[in-house]
DNA sequence: GTCTATATTCAGATAGAC
DNA sequence: GTCTATCTGAATATAGAC
């Protein structure tokens, strides 16, 4: 019974719990109590092996973001590699954004569907040191995506462009945090994209990613590429609306 | 000095605090010494009139969402009555629905940004209490909406159409919540929209809210009328857009 | 590295005087 | 309705034995 996993596994045992917890609970309504009890170790450990609970939280975070920003990167480097100096065409600049991190939730050992969860919803925690903590991680990453989206659409404003990504983040944070309204009123949401197609039991986050990034990618490829709003500054944009109203 | 507003008067500066620091810190990280601290009340007072901090976050949301369950209602009848039996088209609906609720941004007696900014935020919060309250007070209203939407996209998979509405929901909250990496990342977000087209110091909310709602509504219309998805389970999806829409 | 025991702070809630 | 004082529990963090 002389398990020598002492160290290295407690370590690794308290991350996969607490990134699972976090993503039920959020980062204030995990206790360090429940972290340490359900991945059975002394409640000492994680002060320990991370230092405190915010440190905990950005090793969380920190392990899977690692790869992804490196992925990402790589993605795009490929792309402009082919390109040779041409523009990128927006549909790949999405794809490799987007569809790298929905293939994260494909792969258990890269953190699967919890870990793109949990990535939705604390992208919008406010705590201040997750905020900056994000900021650091994925400056570098926005900055090069930004950029090839300037040049594949060289005749919309950039800050249009800037406007557009962050809805379209909101719209896959939303779609992979799945804790919204809809979803519980409509009953309709993630988990039934698991057992869609075939009648087959449990398919696995592997397929519900896949299936996620197929629906999700035509939305943001057709918002990105929507008409641009009026620049003027009159009141209405889109209004067949009677002017009556007003409560 | 006889300040005779005792009761009424505490009870709605309780709610106005209450929904700005839950707005800045979320739900769990707001203690209701903060609270009663900031609105200058006793700390008893909220035991008092509301019965306990869950129900007090519950208040803060049901006298906003009261009426905008009723606005977003009534506009949709209005539509209704204008088609006459007729499909409507989809701009109206997400006018209808957006518009609606980024309209309470301008106005101040609404709640304004702040409690566009919270609804945004709170959406997200995984405590179940939350979730089952918004779940009630969206039930009818999403109803309503999701059936409009399927009479005016009558070629499109009910699915397809329910998760575009997730899709959607999503943008827009993270646009309101203005808590995303990007906002830091680039500098860029909701505060920008106040100063940008002339000089005049601080335009307000009413101003930002409109601003925000003309960019953002074509970008949502793009999103839901793109080319659907292949219907195919093989990987690919990045396919170009084959058929020219349909709307 | 792991554990027990504990220090310290703060949370939500309430009893009871006024 | 308001206020003081307090109950009770739980939080993070750490000291020190093993």
């Amino acid at each position: 019974m002389s398990e020598h996993r002492a160290n290295h596994d407690t370590r690794e045992r308290i991350l996969d719990v607490a990134e699972r917890l976090f993503m039920e609970n959020g980062y204030e309504a995990t206790s360090m109590r429940l972290i340490t009890g359900a991945a059975e170790v002394n409640l000492a450990a994680v002060n320990y092996h991370f230092g405190s609970k915010e440190a905990l939280l950005r090793e969380v975070f920190r392990r899977r973001l690692e790869w992804l920003n490196r992925e990402r990167l790589a993605a795009l480097d490929r792309l402009e590699q082919q390109a040779a100096g041409g523009p990128l065409k927006p549909s790949q600049i999405l794809e490799a954004f987007f569809g790298t991190l929905l293939r994260m939730g494909e792969d258990e050992s890269l953190g699967g569907m919890t870990f793109l969860r949990l990535l939705g919803r604390t992208l919008t925690e406010p705590a201040e040191f997750i905020r900056t903590f994000f900021a650091g991680e994925y400056e570098q990453v926005i900055d090069r995506y930004k950029l090839a989206l300037f040049r594949a659409l060289p005749d919309v404003p950039r800050a249009e462009i800037v406007w557009r990504l962050h809805f379209m983040l909101g719209a896959m944070s939303y779609a992979i945090a799945g804790t919204d309204v809809l979803q519980v009123v409509t009953g309709c949401g993630l988990r039934d994209l698991a057992g869609e197609g075939s009648a087959e039991g449990e398919p696995g986050d592997n397929v519900v990613a896949r299936r996620l990034a197929r629906r999700l990618m035509p939305f943001l490829l057709g918002g990105l590429r929507a008409p641009l709003p009026q620049p003027d500054d009159t009141s209405g944009q889109t209004q067949h609306r009677t002017p009556p109203a007003k409560r």
